[in-house]
DNA sequence: GAAATTAAAGACTGTTTTATCCTTTATTTT
DNA sequence: AAAATAAAGGATAAAACAGTCTTTAATTTC
């Protein structure tokens, strides 16, 4: 469903958010750490994002990744489509190019309707909820115990 | 969300049974152009399909592909499993190895809703009520007109 | 039986994704 | 100003995915 590097976007914020409240700047290899995500490459995603204003950086000693107050209220969409685009809202079910209402694939209706239920569920989550969920310990970003 | 793979197996077996009625067989050829797919590629995924008896074929002149007695009712979710497997349907949404409903990430329910729709939606389908859409001119498997 | 036809199988190429490493640049601390 | 630190950026490598081509095997037609 996801890419791997959306995967591990993801969890990089919501890391962010669950360990950043008060302004605490988090290296990449304390984030990779914590959600046990391959560094450089999750370093590369975050570098992204922070190209695209979705999460805030600084270098230097005590510098590494934020949340700043315009990105507070980031919804899970948004992350989404920076990392991976709109290719999972956009486009046939059966990869047919000009599929529409009027030439519809054999799967059209139903295809539609789970990716609309997939892009309310992610223009609705935002990361501060999501985060909240890890901070509160009832849910996770890494493998624990086992 | 499915491989290309996927994408060309679907309209493939689709257009499949929607010409081949009364036991006519089809060969890859024809397929590919009634539904705009590469040849020697989509001729592979029916040749796995062929192997995991999803559909039948004959070689030699006016073989093809067609689909046996048995295999007449079908499921969409049949096919995506043989080409795609069911990492589609299992796993976790964030990548997590172990998430679990005793440790769940923090879109696991959102996620498993999405996920079950889909599955739900793939094995109610048959791909004979697809090939009907098709017969019908509801549906279309290919570019048409523009 | 020989020729023609068609799927099956395998080798090969190209592209995208995933991942790692190394250098450069900006910032802070001393 | 120098040293240390951390992101930014570039280069490279490995793996997965997508697609093509060639040869082989099975079947039918003649």
């Amino acid at each position: 469903m996801f890419s791997k590097a959306c995967e591990y976007g993801i969890r990089a914020v919501i890391y962010i958010w669950s360990k950043s409240t008060h302004g605490v700047k988090l290296g990449v290899k304390d984030i990779c750490k914590g959600i046990d995500a391959p560094e450089f490459f999750t370093a590369k995603i975050l570098q992204s994002l922070a190209k695209q204003d979705l999460v805030s950086s600084t270098k230097g000693p005590n510098g590494g990744f934020y949340i700043s107050k315009e990105q507070e209220n980031m919804r899970l969409l948004a992350l989404v489509e920076a990392i991976d685009g709109d290719k999972l809202f956009r486009g046939c079910g059966l990869g047919l190019k000009h599929c529409s209402e009027k030439h519809p694939c054999p799967i059209h209706d139903d295809y539609k309707n789970i990716r609309e239920n997939l892009a309310k569920l992610l223009s609705e989550k935002t990361i501060k909820e999501l985060a909240k969920e890890v901070t509160s310990g009832k849910a996770t970003l890494t493998t624990i115990g086992v």
